[in-house]
DNA sequence: GTTGTTGCAAAGAATTTGCAACATA
DNA sequence: TATGTTGCAAATTCTTTGCAACAAC
């Protein structure tokens, strides 16, 4: 039994702990990067997961409701990747897609400093660079 | 005839100047926010203008690809929105869908910082805010 | 036992493609 | 006139929904 128990988040969310909604949680914990519905689907099958497509997009999209994921928007699709906190930024290499989470103090000072000089009510901002990783460019 | 043609744009990405196209990029000069092509085609329809969706649709990609328009993937679907240079970021209004770019001097600094600390190789970067302007909160 | 969940098949929405008619250079 | 462009209809791709069988609490 290790800490941060597999069913803590949807416990958390307010959704049973059922087979199918851990084992996209435990594929989820398995990878730094974000991953789309379909792909991840494809994936467990593959592994010999019994599950559904409609299920993995019901639980993708529960779980990000509930802030236990991070959406990403790519053209035509949206991918989804296990988040801690509520916020954050990310540093994303293009071509492992792997997605680290950053730090972004000076990012926050500037956006209330732009926000404030523009006369708008900040309700988000996002600051995501790209880019190739050390080991991607070996 | 003002300067600016309204075809220098298509001339330069090596596009014919049809009545679509000029129709198009005439629409996207007078909006400061982000259009769907979807939206965009029924604008132009219920204006009167004889053009169809795939053509629209078609324009709207070329421009992109000529780095004449930014690109927002909105969840779902894509939105395009004229743009003079090649590098900038964006204050867009979430009620009214109006985007402002931003000059962004601070956001590049930490992007190389960032980069550089972490072993990337920076091939872009994007810093967005969302917020309700001014002449929405009245 | 209740109530939430699953997954198939079908519906939907956004976008792309085949192809014959047509406009531009 | 030669080649690029248009637009309809049909095909694709991603995602959602209806609903009956089923599993979690």
């Amino acid at each position: 039994m290790k800490t941060g128990a597999p069913d803590d988040a949807l416990r958390d969310a307010g959704l049973r702990a059922t087979r199918q909604r851990l084992t996209v949680l435990d594929a989820l914990r398995e990878r730094p990067d974000a991953v789309t519905a379909q792909d991840l689907h494809m994936e467990l099958r593959q592994a010999g997961e019994p599950i559904g497509l409609t299920t993995v997009y019901r639980t993708l999209t529960s779980l990000a409701e509930a802030s236990f994921l991070d959406v990403f928007n790519r053209e035509g699709e949206q991918a989804f990747r296990l988040c801690g906190d509520i916020h954050h930024h990310h540093l994303v290499c293009e071509t492992c897609n792997k997605v680290e989470e950053i730090a972004a103090a000076e990012v926050e000072r500037w956006v209330n400093e732009v926000a404030e000089r523009r006369g708008y009510e900040v309700t988000g901002h996002r600051a995501d660079i790209f880019g190739i990783c050390a080991d991607c460019r070996l």
